[in-house]
DNA sequence: TTTACATATTCCTATATAGGAATGTATTGT
DNA sequence: ACAATACATTCCTATATAGGAATATGTAAA
């Protein structure tokens, strides 16, 4: 089999470097194309095509201003992630805090 | 060109659901490969190519105890994304709080 | 040293992209 | 109507998997 379709979710959209770069240029407000195209180095149906992937999974919203269209982040979208991964935060903070009681019990030998 | 490789870091091995699964149940505690084959329905071989790629980008940790190899989730790995995920924590917050206050004019005019 | 058990690796294939190039479409200005 | 501007879509191709099947490797038990 293949691997999973990029367009199923914001997990697999958010896999790709270049579209997390259009969401935390979007994060500064709404944008046109060309906005977007000029902030990175990329070609304009490039950036299209990674929209389309984020305007599938609900990451962005669209609304058309004469030639220009203008994408923002719909945040809320984002939501899952943070909560998916907050599931981890107690146990790093654990691993973090070994770490440090650690290092402190190594200066205390030291000296 | 192809798609980036799931290999080269945590936000494209976490694309995977399988992947996710495995994380979620690593989450209670250090686990044997045959106990998480039997936790998820999916094939042996198939947990070790996820465990091995999860492993690359060091969302995990194993060792070996006798013939059993056990793995961990390494937490603190999770953190860039949890962090990525944060930047974007105001502004869903804010459009929660619009979305609210939009329900509770809704009521007020329809009393 | 066989045998059994636990896990990893290899080989194979179908498929979902991501980028480049070219083209299509919608909207505005002249 | 025609040209220009702003985006979107299509076509093509290289490639990185993900799963299934079979096999290999490593460790312990008899």
């Amino acid at each position: 089999m293949a691997r999973a379709s990029t367009t199923s979710d914001a997990f697999n959209a958010v896999a790709e470097p270049r579209r997390r770069h259009i969401l935390n240029f979007l994060a500064t407000g709404e944008r046109s194309v060309s906005e977007i195209v000029d902030a990175m180095e990329v070609e304009q149906p490039s950036v299209s095509k990674h929209l389309k992937v984020l305007k599938g999974v609900g990451l962005v919203e669209v609304r058309r201003e004469g030639r220009q269209m203008l994408y923002k982040v719909n945040a809320v979208a984002i939501r899952p992630l943070h909560e998916w991964t907050s599931t981890f935060e107690r146990l790093w903070k654990h691993q973090l805090l070994r770490i440090k009681e650690r290092a402190e019990a190594n200066n205390a030998q030291k000296q």
